[in-house]
DNA sequence: ATAATAGTGTCTCTCAGACACTATACC
DNA sequence: GGTATAGTGTCTGAGAGACACTATTAT
């Protein structure tokens, strides 16, 4: 391509997008949610927050928002979690996309979600982050059986099964699942624990998201000759048998 | 919740919904874009178009448009799919969404993008669809060497590497790689091939993808043990050696 | 000593890769 | 027969589960 040739090329793409009608069609609005999962006592929880208007008003949903304009989609995750969860600096992915044309009715949504982790002395606790009173965050369980691709059920601390606002269900079902694919070849469980954890404490993070056992010597030995984590030399305090020594995530960190 | 509080209730979300602005932020447009591959003599091919219009004018691009305001998203990728490329029934997975607020210079533009697989004997052919000349299909070399995650490059059949309009290059990366994940756990040569198929092209549709050979036996055991696939009964015709038997994917179809 | 958990040594079973072999088509 | 590819039998080595054992802390 020529010189002249090129700029004539530029100046014809650059009369393009002035005239360019970005209002021309009538448009989606783009929100994001986020599964912000912990594991707290052998427990899979996720947050949620009560709805305080319509519609769902009253409903538990994920801490969700709508992208502005200019905004990154992974900032706006960031920025939703930060609000509406008061916590910020973890690890973050996308999830996937729900754009079902009636999933909002207030009017067209495509809503990009993200799954977060946090490790449990990192998640929302409503006692301690004066952002929120405790009746308005909620940690719900989200444990499934063992067994197969068993829709997740998410159940209040009571016991009790909890319907969620929107599609939020699927969406939890599928971080869910997301977070039990990765288990198997991703450094997960180190986002999810302190910075340094006993072999057991990754265990049982590891045998919760699974829902079920794991074969103690076996476990030590992958997470070992993985490379992934490193003994600190240091060991727990104040249990009441032998202590166990710390480990930590080797390379970076969260 | 009694009868008449809850006929309030839905009045209020009634009235909420009705005085409800849609138009009161500025919102991105949502568009598809779709990665088609296939595996042809050996190579990995991704379909991509030669754009007509500003902006990356003559450039080449996945197929992909803007989403309808009352359409669901894998609906727009099938139409995309139907309407630029002339192909349909094609499985289908929602990949990644991808949403830099500078990556369209038109707009905001948010795409939510989907991989699509097909067999060489359903992969577009320029001379057989009457839609389009052969001047704006492409089909590219997607190959990348067996290493690790070495981004994608996209080379047209004369060798020379490509530079794709906007960011199709990293999606076209991803698209990749999510294929190669998925060869280990789901049934996806299956997508690549015709109804019938011997276990050599299986294992070559494998080989390509992964870019590295595999064992015979191994491989062999492996798909007969995991059931996914069954014998025809039926065998190879015109080939000059010993033919090989027919196997058909267990359980449905395309 | 007892209780409780940390941590290890060893056996076995499964499975993938390597290799060599047999089988069956066309020439 | 030769050649080319299909398809199989067997060995080996890596890795996970099972199980029993030793180690170390507190009481």
């Amino acid at each position: 391509m020529e010189k002249d040739e090129r700029q004539r090329w530029a100046q014809e793409e650059a009369e393009f997008l002035a005239t360019y009608d970005a209002e021309e069609f009538e448009r989606p609005s783009v929100a994001v949610d986020v599964v912000l999962l912990s594991v707290v006592d052998s427990r899979l929880q996720v947050l949620l927050v009560e709805r305080a208007e319509h519609p769902h008003k009253g409903r538990f949903a994920l801490p969700g928002g709508f992208v502005a304009i200019d905004e990154r989609l992974d900032d706006a995750a960031r920025r939703v979690l930060a609000s509406k969860a008061g916590i910020d600096g973890l690890w973050l992915e996308q999830l996937y996309t729900f754009g079902a044309p009636d999933r909002d009715p207030r009017t067209r949504v495509v809503s990009v979600t993200y799954m977060a982790l946090a490790a449990f002395d990192r998640f929302i606790s409503p006692a301690t982050e004066p952002h929120f009173t405790a009746a308005n965050v909620v940690l719900l369980d989200a444990s499934r059986p063992a067994g197969e691709d068993v829709p997740i059920e998410v159940e209040s601390d009571a016991g009790e099964k909890l319907e969620l606002a929107f599609d939020h269900q699927d969406i939890v079902s599928r971080a869910v699942g997301r977070l039990r694919g990765k288990l198997d070849y991703a450094p997960v469980g180190f986002q999810l624990l302190p910075d340094e954890f006993t072999l057991r404490e990754l265990q049982e993070v590891h045998e919760t998201i699974r829902g079920e056992q794991l074969n103690k010597p076996s476990f030590r030995r992958r997470m070992l000759d993985s490379g992934q984590i490193e003994p600190t030399g240091k060991y727990e305090q104040d249990v009441d048998h032998r202590p166990a020594e710390l480990y930590r995530f080797v390379g970076g960190h969260r």
